[in-house]
DNA sequence: TGGTCTCTCCACCTTTTGGCTGATACCGGT
DNA sequence: ACCGGTATCAGCCAAAAGGTGGAGAGACCA
């Protein structure tokens, strides 16, 4: 049986050590090298050449996750990456596999999730914590998600907190409108109310 | 040179192993009990009487860490513990300190801060992590605008997008209850309406 | 003990939002 | 010339949110 070599990326010690003390236990798992941010993350596949990549999405600073995993796909097609992180918003799942991620494991994952993971990384197959699976599949069931740019306009003021009517005003187009525009914004991003748009749309990041 | 007896708490397996690993390479700190929830935690230190607990605040069932943090204080008002988690929410900060906290590193701290702290908190030093501390002058400085805890907690899950029925099921309180709440959380942020304070809350950094 | 803070709840009322169904008009590509 | 997407507007109705004023219980502190 070959070994599987992994590198691991993470901007947190604590996390990076946790993980190659827990990958130590399996026989077939070996991690070769760990880099902290995106940059080191680039380096070190390219010095090591592993098998998977597991990656840690939000890194303090420089480059973040979703351009490292752009940069390893478009150097190499094949290289398997699995996120690896504490989050699960939907913006970043969508983004991470459309970057390319072959998994998405939360923190708080067993660790035979993880294992499994890596071992079904390299054999092209594709593991996901269940939370994670089931928001991309919400998100693939509406893949109408794109804001037209007078959508886009309004969404930003509507993190401002202003109301319909100012909304109004501010763009001189009537309150009637407004709520038109809000209603395709809330279809859109999959929401009901204008707080978990707001909420979504400051998080989806950017508008911060 | 006596040895500090470490109680590490925290629901993610790989966090705990990589603190354990990152304490052992001090000769003079020793990891004597782990616990991955709040009532594992003072099984833990009732049995080892550690030195100090590293505890996470974010505990994914049962009693909380800022709970878990008071019961230990109740029981020994002398325990040291000291917060380490990935968030820094205003609230959590004032509501862990105010819960007997020794001090509050985040997790990407680097190792020597982890364990500046570890020794410091065992002599009654206090440490947190620059932006920590950062935050908590800031709260000092305008006491117009603490929020009380529960408060906090009804902004936090606020800015989920839940609507005022939602927030009064998912904290076991009226609906009247809540928009009182929510009338004081608008008056000390300064907002009229929930939807900038939604904005507010989340551009505060934090609750990301 | 009295005062202050926090958390809880209630009623009543107004304003705002959101859901639904429509309509008109411009633009661009087939 | 027709169709799809975009942007504009309307009216109606139900639901949600916000404003006002009040009130009791428990904790904590002076």
């Amino acid at each position: 049986m070959n070994t599987i070599s992994v590198v691991l990326v993470d901007d947190h010690t604590v996390v990076r050590s946790g993980l190659k003390a827990l990958l130590g236990t399996q026989a077939d798992i070996a991690v070769v090298g760990e880099a902290s941010s995106g940059e080191e993350a680039l380096k070190a596949v390219q010095e090591h050449s592993p098998a998977v990549v597991l990656m840690d999405l939000a890194m303090g600073a420089g480059m973040d996750g979703i351009e490292a995993i752009k940069q390893l796909r478009q150097r190499n097609p094949k290289q398997a990456v699995i996120v690896f992180t504490t989050y699960d918003s939907d913006a970043d799942i969508v983004r991470a596999v459309d970057a390319g991620a072959m998994g998405y494991l939360l923190k708080d994952a067993a660790p035979e999730e993880i294992f499994a993971a890596v071992r079904g990384a390299v054999q092209g197959k594709s593991v996901m914590s269940a939370p994670v699976a089931s928001r991309l599949f919400q998100q693939l069931r509406n893949p109408d998600e794109i804001l037209t740019p007078r959508e886009a306009e309004l969404l930003s003021l509507l993190t401002e907190g202003l109301s319909n009517r100012d909304l109004g005003k501010r763009l001189f187009i009537s309150e009637a409108t407004v709520k038109t525009h809000l209603a395709h914004i809330y279809a859109k991003l999959g929401v009901e109310t204008r707080a978990a748009a707001i909420a979504t749309a400051i998080r989806r990041e950017g508008m911060r």
